[in-house]
DNA sequence: CGCACGAGGTGAAACGTTTCACCGTCGACG
DNA sequence: CGTCGACGGTGAAACGTTTCACCTCGTGCG
């Protein structure tokens, strides 16, 4: 591929004054801006990041650590912080844990060696150490540690008075994994908010595979519940899927609520009633934060927390009037035939 | 960071044995490996990888180029990617292009720029240029170019003959973009093996947003079809919520059915029949060929071809009475109560 | 005893950039 | 007319590795 010293010689000129006229490292005359800009695109030039980056020490480049690239809203997450990073000229090294923390350990090993500028991490877990690299959490945040999340309070607030709003009196609740800071947050908050009965409650993975514990447990016909207070939007539907064949009515018999807003919320059937996340925003703020503490910003840890909304789907309408009204899935109108 | 200076200082050896210890490039004495490695964690050394590259020519990084990361399907694949190159030793620096061939290509010279290996690309449409980069492509090929691709024209001949064994007589077809191979290849594979008539054929985005005038001549009350052959799942879960809004019973009236098989095809409901898409072996496959290239294996571009299976699902049942029988929707149960 | 050879180590060049220090030339000003 | 500064440009060092060529012992064999 060719490099500086080819582009050099096609104008005619030093390395040196090349490199100025290609980076603007210090000023240069219009003529050999022109003559090297030219010769440049004669001979293909492709600049050699990682040249560059040994003598300056900058790669231009985040690195990004997610539990997991199943789950959609990490990948939505994903494309905001990629987006966010290249509109600030960076690019973006993706390293997949496997949601475990051996090989996360091994993943942010792997940035450290790529000399990323900065880091943008989920950290699939309670994060012990964290790097010694510039880094801000997204979602779950670590000690002395930048981080930008959404409201997971809010988010749990959010849910327990709109049950309550909605008429509904003994929920199931089904918590995220405990050692998971925003998954404790969520209950947290709906704990705050929610002072009636509860049907029954559970831990279980962030995941649409029901434990089948809990499977059990919902299909029991015994069991008196109105609603399920879902960890995310993943268990949220994999709960639809098992009242649906518990032969339960969502959502005249039973409202479901998740969390994130995942783009298949709502094409579920019904469609799901949940809190969205602001993704993009928080993919901005988090590469906001990085660059700013390249820039130079010190001072403490700094937090953000972004708003959530919550969205009514027919999984779990405002009111119970509107439960019998918007209880439009195939059954009703399949009955109503 | 330590650099390998600081191990060789606090080893009290030179640099260039510290080198050979670490890198197994020379055989070494047991004592004086033994005398490195202790010196490295001790000073926490972190190799720099750039610095390696600039030596050495190779980055032992491979660039991923995916035309969206919204699609789940593009998503586990991505995931099987990354696993496959870090067990033959490579990272993975992802660049997910905006969907159109400006970014494309955007994210193609970035990657060119950080002197990536290799390129694991899903061409967004029809590929013009290939890199000069050992490439590649998933899915979608390019001329003179290594591809691995699952065989679409079965998977189009799989939905057809499915259709008419369970006794659809009247298809409707929605073909993904025409600039899209695989698209194309799908289309062909059924037209080849569907003998009988056809509703009405579309084409629409690999998205679940169908087209209003798609969604209107779905809607139709009057519009004469049994069955919804869908360019890929997120589309078939937009066609399954369409034809709810619309009246229509799903299997029992219109059967669906999509193609990738992403997770949430089992979670819609009802559940989705599709053709699984070998996602993992894609990823390996195409990491092996790549490593193929690299390890100096020559000769014309080699295309890998691997085989995809139709899976039964309850929006599309094997036979007509399957359909009465697993129409087990909550329609079903409810009506039956 | 002398020589060659192998094992174990080391010095230094090279990879492609950026950037500091320097150099020549020309115009302006004292 | 001499000097100085600005301007436009260049030479070369440095970033952290790898690796080639070389060097120095110790040892085994003739």
């Amino acid at each position: 591929m060719a490099k500086l010293e080819d582009v050099a010689r096609e104008a005619g000129v030093s390395i040196a004054s090349a490199s100025y006229a290609l980076s603007g490292g210090k000023p240069v005359s219009a003529a050999l801006r022109r003559r090297v800009l030219d010769a440049a695109t004669r001979v293909g030039y492709v600049p050699h990041r990682q040249a560059r980056t040994l003598r300056t020490g900058r790669s231009q480049t985040f690195g990004v650590v997610l539990p997991d690239l199943v789950n959609p809203f990490f990948t939505a997450l994903l494309q905001a912080i990629e987006r966010a990073a290249r509109e600030s000229g960076y690019g973006t090294l993706v390293a997949g844990g496997g949601g475990d923390g051996a090989s996360e350990a091994a993943a942010l090993d792997l940035l450290a060696e790529h000399r990323v500028d900065g880091l943008v991490w989920v950290p699939a877990g309670d994060p012990g150490a964290i790097p010694q690299v510039p880094t801000v959490t997204v979602d779950r945040a670590a000690p002395d540690c930048d981080g930008v999340a959404a409201d997971h309070d809010e988010a749990g607030r959010l849910v327990a008075r709109h049950l309550r709003g909605a008429g509904r009196r003994r929920p199931v609740v089904l918590h995220g994994p405990s050692d998971v800071p925003t998954a404790r947050a969520r209950s947290r908050g709906f704990r705050d908010a929610w002072t009636g009965e509860i049907a029954f409650e559970a831990e279980v993975p962030f995941d649409h595979r029901i434990p089948a514990a809990v499977v059990r447990r919902l299909a029991d016909a015994e069991a008196d519940y109105d609603a399920v207070a879902c960890a995310n939007d993943a268990v949220a539907l994999g709960v639809l899927r098992t009242l649906q064949r518990s032969g339960r009515r969502v959502p005249t018999q039973v409202a479901v609520v998740g969390v994130d807003d995942i783009a298949f919320a709502e094409l579920a059937e019904p469609p799901l009633t949940t809190v969205r996340q602001p993704v993009d925003a928080l993919g901005a703020e988090a590469v906001r934060l990085l660059t700013d503490r390249l820039a130079g910003v010190g001072g403490p840890a700094r937090r953000v927390t972004l708003p959530v909304r919550l969205v009514v789907r027919a999984s779990s309408p405002a009111s119970p009037a509107g439960a019998a009204r918007t209880d439009g899935g195939p059954g009703a109108r399949w009955a109503a035939r």
